[in-house]
RNA sequence: CGGAGCGUGGCGCAGUCUGGUAGCGCACUUGACUGGGGGUCAAGUGGUCGUAGGUUCAAAUCCUAUCGCUCCGACCA
């Protein structure tokens, strides 16, 4: 992509209204702009974060064999009557009415879509397991948005259900998706950590919430420090036991949020607990039959008997994980993206746009890379220097080719890595072969 | 939903108390000079002062209503 020719509206000076530096940032950085309270248009350099983030939390669902489906936005009122959630849910739904004056609502989650999808197709304890999820824009009405993306009315999230024939089946589901989340995560460069957490109005006894450390962070929350080291890419997950050692491993050591908080339990370890601020970017739930039952959603057993599928449901914010990953992954120049998540891989600074010699080596290098299948943002504006860094290091695209005339007279260019800083001098016949590694 | 505050060009703000020509910085346009970290000079474009009603010779400014947004608290992916 031109910059030139990119719809990429940079601000030098912050919007009032933004607080928190994710959302700050993401207004600069041109990513998104506020449609209303907690709605937001996403910009095309916003759009391709959102897309990667997307792209990562779709493969970890797919991996452990997860099929995606996507169900409406607007649902009908009815179900929710069935599942007794209508009147629950309280005002934080959405409700409307079509030109019928039937009853519908803006999804703000999906249990009794898809338990009306599985009721009405799946009759036999041989059909399940089941893992089915879909990323899809839910709407709460929030009392108070705010944070940008962060708390958000409007919303992306990832969800999955599962359907089980057992309890000891549904807890492999469970740990599926436990280990999926964390492997999502892990590929974003995020240190998520499973803490024991409220089961809400989705309701259920088993729950962890994952949770990302920072400073802005909504919720206060205790673990222990060893578990910031685990690295779960390390981890090999061949059948349903180690499946499990993997998620005894993390739920070892203390992890609660605020409100599952247990003091007397928190005071055995002592000094190697962690107090902090953190940002929910998964949240998981098992909750047995509560809607199977409530919505008659059976299959049939080996011996004829009704069974009531015990379920589960998964969620990621994905919008919401775009301001996390910010809040992670930032300095006083701007974002600071992971690798995995870079809206741009490399971006090219023309640092004397209409000087000939200039020119030609970057629409060269840009040409060259792109036939490669490399994502790269050539700056070809006729900006001032200044302006040209200052940009590249506030969208945070992780390497930038820097070409000038001084340099290039010796055939060299700069390479600057965006997350530490550092430069090097290399031969501009190199920085392709560079990154096709 | 309780409390607080703010709506003036794309962004950041002054002007409101004390009514009298709508202003500043950035951005944008044109030209020139420039060019290794948000340049300099010159000339320009752009505003129903959130909306509606009222008071007044006269309203961004005073009054009333209304809408929107933000912040603090109680709730949540």
């Amino acid at each position: 992509m031109r910059l030139s020719e990119f719809f990429l509206p940079t601000l030098k000076e912050v919007p009032s209204d933004a607080q928190i530096i994710s959302h700050r940032l993401m207004l600069r950085a041109g990513m998104i702009r506020q449609s209303s309270a907690g709605i937001y248009s996403w910009l095309p350099l916003g759009l391709r974060v959102l897309r990667k983030v997307e792209k990562i939390v779709r493969e970890e669902q797919d991996a452990v064999g997860a099929q995606e489906v996507l169900m409406p936005t607007i649902q009908p009122a009815d179900l929710w009557k069935e599942s007794g959630r209508y009147d629950d849910y309280g005002a934080e739904m959405l409700r409307i009415k079509d030109r019928h004056k039937r009853e519908l609502l803006y999804g703000p989650t999906n249990e009794e879509q898809i338990t009306e999808i599985v009721r009405a197709h799946v009759r036999s304890y041989k059909d399940l397991p089941k893992l089915l999820y879909h990323i899809q824009w839910k709407f709460r009405d929030e009392v108070r948005p705010r944070f940008g993306v962060m708390r958000g009315r409007e919303f992306l999230m990832k969800d999955t259900y599962s359907f089980d024939n057992s309890y000891e089946e549904a807890r492999i589901s469970y740990n599926k998706m436990f280990v999926a989340y964390l492997r999502t995560f892990a590929r974003m460069g995020l240190q998520a950590i499973p803490m024991v957490a409220d089961t809400g109005p989705i309701g259920g006894d088993l729950s962890h919430e994952f949770i990302i450390l920072a400073d802005t962070g909504e919720s206060e929350v205790y673990c222990h420090k060893d578990l910031l080291g685990f690295d779960v890419m390390s981890e090999e997950v061949t059948d349903d036991q180690s499946l499990q050692l993997i998620v005894d491993r993390w739920t070892s050591l203390y992890a609660a949020t605020d409100e599952k908080h247990d003091l007397s339990e928190a005071e055995k370890h002592g000094e190697s607990l962690l107090n902090a601020r953190g940002i929910e970017v998964g949240h998981i739930f098992y909750f047995g039959t509560k809607y199977s039952e409530a919505m008659k959603a059976t299959v049939s057993g080996p011996q004829g008997e009704t069974i009531f599928p015990e379920m589960g449901s998964y969620g990621i914010g994905v919008s919401r994980l775009v301001g996390g990953l910010i809040e992670a992954f930032h300095d006083d120049d701007g974002i600071v993206w992971p690798d995995a998540v870079a809206p741009f891989h490399i971006g090219i600074l023309n640092l004397k746009s209409g000087d000939s010699a200039c020119d030609q080596a970057c629409i060269n290098l840009y040409r060259s890379l792109q036939t490669n299948g490399i994502e790269v943002l050539y700056d070809d504006r006729t900006e001032r220097v200044g302006a040209k860094f200052a940009d590249m290091d506030l969208i945070g695209v992780p390497w930038q080719v820097i070409i000038g005339p001084r340099s290039l007279k010796n055939g060299v260019v700069e390479l600057k890595k965006r997350a530490t800083g550092e430069r090097e001098e290399i031969a501009l016949d190199a920085v392709l072969e560079r990154f096709i590694n």
